[in-house]
DNA sequence: CGTCTATGTCCAACTAGTGAACTCTAAGCT
DNA sequence: AGCTTAGAGTTCACTAGTTGGACATAGACG
């Protein structure tokens, strides 16, 4: 019982007017999901009042927390409700295998500054935080945004990683960050609550909210790059699992006696999908510094061979798809990474999989789309991260990260 | 927006007085997890004041939901506070393959009785119906319960069914049951909401409150009978996944060239652990009438033949677990169904499998038990999905089913 | 240009929870 | 035994907060 650790809010455990605020947040988020809403639309889609709408939206707007354009196009008379721009900013940072990539946006999913460096993640941990502190900041100043306007950062690390103790998992998967604590590390340098989690996740959260998952509420988002990984989103939430580690169809076991897999097994989807066991078998036909992207660049001009791999690739998703079809059943799989490019050139293959491998009442609903986002997945995923865990509520206590002073002592 | 389609409770979506409801709520479960409190005791629990609670209990009260033992042992003056036996009945009825089950119980998750008796399910869907209309009857004469106090019906069937539609999903899996509508069926029969699952999570369920997964949030439940299925439990609910079917692990491929399955595919974890497919391996060393059950007592007796294909069925369920526990990671798995019986025999080779082909961080925290309720676990969780499906508030809104004319005059 | 319709606001009514005061009972002390 | 004490449960006045309906507003439509 009482698992979570730090519940550092007391919460109004029973009622009194703890229903006002879950009526503010049923509002901010009503509207953070949507962008913008009018008043009569906030009262339809929260099922309130108009009149309590109408109450809650000035309060809100005297926080500061949200503001009112004053007439919209269109319609009648319609005020446009939007989160404030300058309310809070929320970053994104994004470990990739082979870059560091950092966002600003603010609470209107307004994306401010975004920009990526190459970065070898194998390589240290320590140096690695350097360079996100580095790049985070740089952005921060580049966008003249105020460093007390921060909410939250999401981060995102390329590897299956404890959510609840903030530790990685899976060693073998990341060597160079053994024993590292990557939300602690940036929080002590930021000075910001900070929320990891696996880069899957962050791209399935990404594409619900940005991209080929909009207006859906649960996806599974697969990931094929360096490894192969699965992000799941259930009814709008991430959704880690009782242990934390969810997601990993990377290493289910396709073929008990395939090829030997960094984790230690054998026969991996890995060894048959990503890109540090694919690429080599295209060497000695295509050379030795092909990439995945190169790959997929090749396949879509016609050449035969990398279209061949590309469509086995899927196949081998396409089984690794029909399990998490059986044992999950998602409505939607959105398929990231570089992979994606190929479009129907892997989607296909993948398709006919599932439907081979699937039974049928589980693949019959299911819908395989390429992500919208591309290699922008993961961060924007980790910002709406930082978005989500703000929990539409941190902008109501001591607005923003509770050390705002000006606008709350007007309020006696 | 918007995608559910039959949004049947109107459910005071925003607030108002939905408050009084959830506080109502809140103490009904507040009593029923402790089994009896004092009012001080529940304003304790549940954070509201105590004026509240006396509200609260004399509403309860009245309704006729809660009972008040005038003074209790020990203390000062202390009532206490205790779900009214005869408040609500809950039935649980679980079909299986060659079974039908009845059990009756009470709120405070008393068993009043049980009965079972052989069925054909494959025979004929109308004369399953007629039978467990039948055998609930009896019970319901035999307890001597008020019909009117009966809450709510759990239902189990042997096989996937979307739990919206209340459709069965393959009809491939479950002939003679085609475009049944099973919960419709008896709810027509017996008059009282029916709340209709798949056997496998109606189990996992079952065990998780009166079994191995007592004290648990969270658990996956592996049901090795005629076929093999796997019932998750995420949080307490039961998980179906966004389209309404997940958990079909006995359909996840481990051999793309294995065995035809009866779901059209080949080489479907059932075909190597499903009693249909593994007693013909048996038939001409041990006869032809030989039963999962008796294949288990032979194994542990020593029958060198059965120990082999215990534990290779136990090698290939374990894979089929190490594949959930890479996707789902959950924290612990029951083992149900008939081969639970074998114990080690299956366990081990179950473990082995796991350890082998999960990745490590998932593997590490999963504990792999066998079910403690054998055949009961699935109408045992049949009572339960009822009792949690009456929301605590089933209780209040009508008294009981609402079919109950007695209270409710008085209240203008 | 008048009518129509939907938006947003204001006000009175009502619901429901809370603190404080009060009663009641049994235990403990003198 | 009688008094005190302390926690249990109830009552009451008060307050917070939502709602329906009335009302003002302003673009759309004919």
């Amino acid at each position: 019982m009482r698992s979570r650790a730090q519940e550092v809010v007391v919460e109004t455990p029973g009622s009194q007017s703890s229903l006002h605020r879950a009526n503010l947040e049923r509002v901010v988020r009503a509207v953070r999901l949507a962008g913008s809403l009018t008043q009569a639309e906030i009262a339809r889609t929260t099922g309130l009042s108009a009149a309590t709408v109408s109450n809650i939206v000035r309060e809100l707007k005297e926080g500061g927390t949200v503001e009112v354009t004053p007439t919209s196009a269109g319609g009648r008379r319609a005020r446009s409700v939007s989160l404030s721009g300058d309310a809070g900013i929320v970053i994104g940072v994004d470990f990739g295998h082979t870059h560091l990539r950092v966002a600003v946006g603010n609470l209107a999913h307004q994306v401010l500054a975004e920009e990526s460096e190459p970065l070898d993640v194998d390589a240290s941990a320590a140096q690695g935080f350097d360079r996100a502190e580095e790049l985070v900041n740089r952005l921060i100043a580049a966008t003249g945004v105020d460093r007390t306007k921060i909410a939250g950062v999401g981060l995102g690390v390329p590897g299956p990683i404890d959510v609840e103790s903030g530790q990685l998992g899976s060693t073998a998967i990341l060597p160079g960050w053994t024993g590292a604590r990557p939300a602690e590390e940036l929080r002590g340098r930021l000075g910001v609550p900070v929320h990891v989690d696996n880069d899957a996740n962050l791209g399935a959260l990404g594409e619900l909210v940005w991209g080929s998952g909009k207006g859906v509420r649960d996806l599974a988002y697969i990931k094929v790059s360096s490894g192969v990984g699965a992000g799941l989103v259930i009814d709008g939430k991430i959704y880690r699992g009782p242990g934390g580690t969810a997601g990993e169809i990377g290493h289910i076991t396709l073929d008990e006696s395939g090829p030997v897999c960094r984790c230690g097994n054998r026969g991996c989807l890995e060894t048959f999908a990503a890109a540090r066991y694919v690429l080599p078998l295209l060497q000695s036909s295509h050379g030795t510094d092909l990439t995945m992207e190169g790959v997929v660049r090749l396949a879509r001009d016609g050449d035969p061979g990398c279209r061949r791999v590309i469509a086995d690739v899927g196949r081998h998703i396409g089984s690794g798809v029909a399990n998490l079809c059986n044992l999950l059943n998602p409505s939607r799989v959105v398929l990231g990474g570089d992979l994606a490019e190929a479009g129907e050139l892997v989607l296909g293959p993948i398709r006919e999989s599932v439907g081979r491998y699937a039974i049928p009442s589980a693949a019959r609903q299911l819908s395989v789309l390429p992500g919208a986002l591309g290699g922008r997945a993961e961060v924007l995923g980790a910002l709406a991260l930082a978005l989500s865990e703000m929990g539409d509520s941190t902008l109501l206590d001591g607005s923003v990260s509770g050390a705002l002073p000006a606008a709350t002592p007007a309020f006696t």
